[in-house]
Parts: structure tokens; C-alpha cells; sequence
DNA sequence: TATGAATGAGACTTCATTCAT
DNA sequence: GATGAATGAAGTCTCATTCAT
């Protein structure tokens, strides 16, 4: 009831305004890549002066790195969020597996994900240590989450004895790799059945690979 | 026979030119990024006025797209001599691809294909077109190749009965991918050792899917 | 009665904040000059907000004009005081002279009289009506003055006869005009020995266009 | 009768832009100031566009380095001008004195000059270079010159032996410093009577300390 | 009263591109 | 065919100044 729109001003006024300037900086750093993205255009989208921009950011890097971390922190969260459902992968391990598998490629396949990967590829040169901060918010923290899944499923019998941090990887590399090469770097709109039909081939493989006779059925 | 030494001027200058300005372009582009490379930087590497730059290209983006062509013709030849050792295994099935797989790593992860990856991520959005011309010259050609020996390894039953395309997607996934997170995108140095080490893991997981019984022993 | 410590708040609180300002503002338009100083750096250096120093001088102007005004005062009486010495020149005007024109010399060239001549001519153009507050409270003060003390030694027979103000005049110019140009406008250091014949042929030169035969010795 | 008209093109171009730029700049710096004056203004002023001025001189500090250089190369032309008229003073060396005197005068105030000196007092913080850039070509060598000069009057006797650095050190601080104190740096016009008067007294002064009984008449 | 936040205007500088030689 | 010179457009950043607390 003492609101909490966007649109107040006063203390709130400051916090609001710089998460304005970040959520509009990341869709036209996405769009223009980091060098050809204005920093007019993005205050314009925020809404407020382009002196506020930088009195926010000092600098149009710092606002770039601040706008990549806001959207790994967003990326990764939806990604923990579908890993969670192997927690509790009922008796079918490989429809329950098939299943996350195709959720996680939609989310990485979404478009702020793909920004994300784009933006953080073509700024490796001039932002080395971007990369830190992207890989480690979302493929490193999805590795642990998967690899902590699996190895819960490991340890009780469902999938072979083996390293699960490898198992990991490689469950993410036949998802994700494939999925990038069809999708032209996600370029191309890949349909759902194409998705599915990874998704299906990534856990056959990754079965075939760590599975037991039992486990999966 | 009256030379064909770069210097001279004469029926070869104009070709020469062009070649010089197409080598000194790449360097200059994976340096700073398509939008930060200046055509004064890539004339001046090369040896020409800007003008002249102009007149063979007739404008940045096609010089662009020309750099990016020529580079993608050298990557896809690395790989291909590399799979081409596919083509006699030997008996020890699982030793052969181990070798290979190290190999295309090691090829995988130059400066030349790297930077070839760096831009073609930075750029997708603003030359979309450019995805085919590399992918087709580079990922796709090596999937191809890399099909048509594992069709050959399937038939003579040393691997299981598999639809080869997938199987070398997914070879291809096991190798790039784990790669490209351990190395930062290229950024971090891999040492020999983990990078032999991935090959390892994505052969010994290959296999233990698309593998026989008798046919890596 | 409650205390007039400068940290204080109360009712000194408001005057002293102004003073600070003052003293603040000086030395960062000599470093910068006018349209380099920012309102913000001010205020940095006397520790209060940039409204603040809106709230007690209007706009940037007005601050520059009670800043220039505060430190002609400071150097008006700095330099009346050396000429007090010529009220009572003793037997030997000749070294009498010499000493005082030593120690205008002095001030003419401390960093603060430097200062406010840089500023001066800097911003003639922008401030016209500067040259008359500061002229007003320097050159004219300080000739008026050397003309009080010249007349009275002229009535006193030590000096011939003579327009007091012209005499003031031209040893103030044979003083000042051959430091200016040795000290390249206060950026050379000049060695108190170079400074002490300066003062010397000046003082030279003035007795034999002023002097009496009897005048000096 | 090959022209040499500014407005051609061709080779010449690029010799009558530069002139053109640095004429145009001079009054703009006059007029504004450093920090105020625009490089666009200036390009405008002469007739190109604003890139043009980089290419010529990189960039705004060197323009007005540049530009500071070749106005003090004018003052300096029109100062010796006058000054050679000293080479040959007539029977009535007073008469003489008094009229180079007077034209030093009226060279010293004119609106050129005085720029130059306001500008390079106005930056002397920021470009300490500049001060022998300028002194250099004005003040330094209006003194050697005026020194030559004196030292062949004391040598044929018509003034007394003395050092000629110093006389004219002294004859040009009693000419220029009471004329920039009454202009009020250059502010307030002087009528042509009170630069005359200024003139006469200053001339007096030296002739009563530098002159011989016999020397003037 | 003193301040953090916000703004509108404008500065310098660089770049891709095109004439005229 | 190759070049020095010139340009129009645009971008980042800073500053003096003013609300609203």
C-alpha cells in the first residue's frame, strides 16, 4: 500500500532509476553490439538523461559490465531453476532427464541467454575479465547444480560410479553445442520438434555413456 | 617468369594489394573488433593508402566479409588434413580417435580459429549472412568429413549402427564445448595436458555410446 | 558567545562556510583557470556540497568576482605595508628606496599577486569590469600611495620637483615591467640576487631622472 | 600570374587551408579564450570543416599553439619596423626618441598585440612553453633590437655609457607598463594625447638618466 | 540549511567515405 | 590505379545549474 512503482521519485528514486538505465541497457547492447550501442540511445530507453546514465556508471564500460552481470545473474537463476526438477527424478530417469534436457535448451535458447553469449564472445578482447563474471554466474554455477544432481543420482545406483563434475560437462556440451551450430549462434529459429529431437539424442547419448541396465528403467 | 616477387609492381601489383590488405585485415579485426577496426590501422599494416582499400572493397562491410572468407578457408583446411587421419585407424580404434581428437583441439584453439569465432559471435547480429559463409566453410564442413569417416568405421562394424551425422555432432559437442568453458573462450591458456585430458573424456564417452564390443580392441 | 570554532554550527555556521569556500576557490582558479575550475572541485576543496556554493554565490561568475575581490584585498595591504617604510626614508634615500623596491619586488611576486594578475588578464575579456576591482584595489591603491610618499620627499627638497603621480608611476614601472618579462609572467623563478638588481638599476634610473644633488646623500 | 588566389584548389590547397585556419583562429582564441573558443567555430570562421583542423594540427592545443606562434611573428615584423627608424635619429635625438617612442605605442596597443598578451598571460598555467614561444618573438627581440640601437647612440656619444640591455629594458618598461595600467589592460581606449603624454614622459625620464648635456640638442 | 540526484547543452575528437590529383 | 586532403555524422563525456529531500 505505500507503493513501490517505478514511477515514484524521492529515496527510492535513485535505485529505481539505475535498474531503469540497466534493464534498458541490455536489449540495445544486444541489438547494436557494445561499440555501436549509444549511450543516448539507452538513457532514451531508460527514460531519464543521458548525464544520468553516467552519473550512475561513471563510464560506458563500467555500465556494460554492470548490465552483463545483471543479466547472468537473471540467466542463471532460470537454469537452476529447471535443474531443480532432477531432485526428484521419479521412476523414469530417462523421460525425467529427456524433460529437463528440452527445458534447458529452451532457456538457453532464449534470446536474453543468447545475448548473453553473444555479448560476452564479442567483447573477450577488450573485457577479459567479463568473462569471468558471465561463465562464472551461469555455465560454472550450472555445471555445480547439474553436477550435484547427478552425482545424488550416482550414489544411488541410478547412474554409473564416475565423476560427475565430466558427466556434467558433458551433458551441457551435448546439449548446448549441437543446439548452437543449428541454431547459427541463434540466428536461425530452431523449431520445438528440432529441440526435442537434441534433447532426445543428448540424453540417449549421455545414458548410453553413464547409464546402468537398470537405472533408467 | 619475370617474377612474381610481391614487391614488383606490374600485372601481379593489383592482385598483390589486395592479398596484402586481406592479410593485414584479419590481424587488425581480431584485435580491436569489427566496429573498432579503423581502415586506417588495416591500410596502414598492409602498406597502402586507404583509398586503396576502398577502391578493392569498396566499403568496410565488404572488406569485412572478405577477411572473414579468407580466414575460414585456412581454419577449415587445418581440420580437414587433421581428420583425414581417420581414414586408416589402425586396429586401435580407441587410440586413433583419441590422437585425432587431440589434434582437432589443438586446432580448434589457435589464435586464427579462435579469433574466427570471436568475430563471427560479434558480428551475427549485424552481418547474420556471415554465419553460413563460416559455419558452412568450418563446423559444417568438419561435421561432414567427420560423418563420412564414422559412416565408413559404422559399416565396417567398429562402431555400432548410428546415424553418422549425429554421432559426429555429438563427438564434435564432446570436444568443442568442454573446451571452450575450460578456456575462458579462448582467453585462458589450456595446458597440453587438460587438453588431452578433454580428449580423453569425450573419446572414452563416444565410445562407451557408439561403440562395439569388439571394435576398439 | 557560544563558541567561534570554524566547525561549529550555529550562527557563525552559515559565514564561515562562505569564508571557506572563498579560501578554497582561489588557489583552484590559479591552478585552472576560470573556465577550467568546475564548481565541483570547489567545493571538494572546502569540503561542502556543489548546491551549497550555488546557495551562497548565484552561479559561477559571481564566485569568481568575490574570489578576485577577496585576494586583491589580501595583496593591497600586503604591499601597503612596504611602502610604509618610505614615510620615514632615514638620511640615505638612495638605499632607502632600494630596500623598499627589494620588497615590493618581493610581493609583486609572490604566488598569490601572481595569481590574481594571471587571472586578471585571463578573463578581461569575460570580465571587463574585474580590471577595475582589482586594479582599483592593487596597482591604483599601491600608486597612489608610492605618490603620497614621492610628494612629500619632493616637498621635502629630496626629490626635485615633479608630478608625484607620474614619478610614482615610472618607478613602479621600472620596477614591475623588466620583472615581468625576466620572470616570463611568474613561471621563472627569479634569484633574490637577480631581483635585488633589478631594484637597484631601478632605483638607479629614478634618482638620476628625480634625484637632487643632495637628494640622496 | 599563376594566381595564388586563396581559393584555388589543387596543390596549393592544402597550404592556403592551414593559413586560412590559423587566421581565423587568432581573433576567435582573442575573442573567447581558450577553453571557450570551439574548434567549430573556428573551422566555420575559416571556411572548412572541422575535421580539416585536426588534420592540420591534431589537435586543439596545437592549434593554438600554432596559432599563438604566427601571430607573435606579425607583432614582432611591425614592432622592428618601427624601431628601425632609431638607425638614423636626426639632429634632435628628443624629437626622435619621442616619435619611435610613440609608435612602439601605438603597436603595443593595438588589438593584435594586446590579444597576444592576454592569451598568453590567460594560459600560461596550461601551456608553460608558450611563454618563450611568444616573449621570444615579441618582447626579446623588441629589446635586442631597441638595445642594438641605444648602443650605437652611447657609442657616437649622444647618450652616456651605459649597458644597453638595461637602458632599453628600462625605456620599454616606462613605455608599455603605464600603458597597460591606464588601458586597463587593453580594456579602456587611450585617447591618441594621453599615449602621446605617456610617450613624452617616458622619453623625459630616460633622457634626464641615459642622456648627455649635449646628446639631445 | 545543505545535499544527492538529475538534466540540457555543448565540447573535443574520430571515423568511414569521397574528390581531385 | 593510387593517394593526400577534405568532409558530414556521430559518439563519449563534462559542466553549470536546478529540484526535491
Amino acid at each position: 500500500m505505500t507503493g513501490g512503482t517505478a514511477g515514484r521519485v524521492g529515496p527510492r528514486g535513485r535505485i529505481d532509476k539505475r535498474q531503469a538505465i540497466l534493464d534498458a541497457a541490455f536489449p540495445v547492447f544486444a541489438r547494436r553490439g557494445y561499440a555501436d550501442a549509444g549511450v543516448q540511445e539507452i538513457a532514451g530507453e531508460a527514460g531519464v538523461a543521458k548525464p544520468t546514465v553516467y552519473h550512475h556508471f561513471g563510464d560506458k564500460e563500467n555500465l556494460f559490465r554492470a548490465t552483463m552481470a545483471s543479466a547472468a545473474d537473471a540467466v542463471l537463476a532460470d537454469n537452476l531453476a529447471v535443474i531443480e526438477r532432477l531432485r526428484d527424478p521419479g521412476e523414469d530417469l530417462h523421460a525425467a532427464l529427456r524433460d529437463v534436457a528440452y527445458r534447458m535448451l529452451r532457456v538457453c535458447c532464449d534470446e536474453r541467454s543468447l545475448a548473453l553469449r553473444w555479448l560476452t564472445y564479442a567483447q573477450v578482447a577488450r573485457f577479459p575479465d567479463l568473462i569471468e563474471v558471465v561463465q562464472g554466474r551461469t555455465a560454472k554455477g550450472l555445471g555445480d547444480a547439474l553436477a550435484d544432481r547427478l552425482a545424488r543420482l550416482s550414489l544411488s545406483g541410478r547412474l554409473r560410479p564416475c565423476d560427475p563434475a565430466r558427466a556434467a560437462e558433458q551433458l551441457l556440451a551435448l546439449l548446448t553445442a549441437p543446439m548452437e551450430a543449428r541454431s547459427g549462434l541463434g540466428i536461425r529459429k530452431v523449431p520445438a520438434a528440432e529441440r526435442r529431437a537434441v534433447a532426445e539424442a543428448a540424453v540417449d547419448t549421455f545414458l548410453r555413456a553413464y547409464g546402468t541396465p537398470t537405472g533408467s528403467g
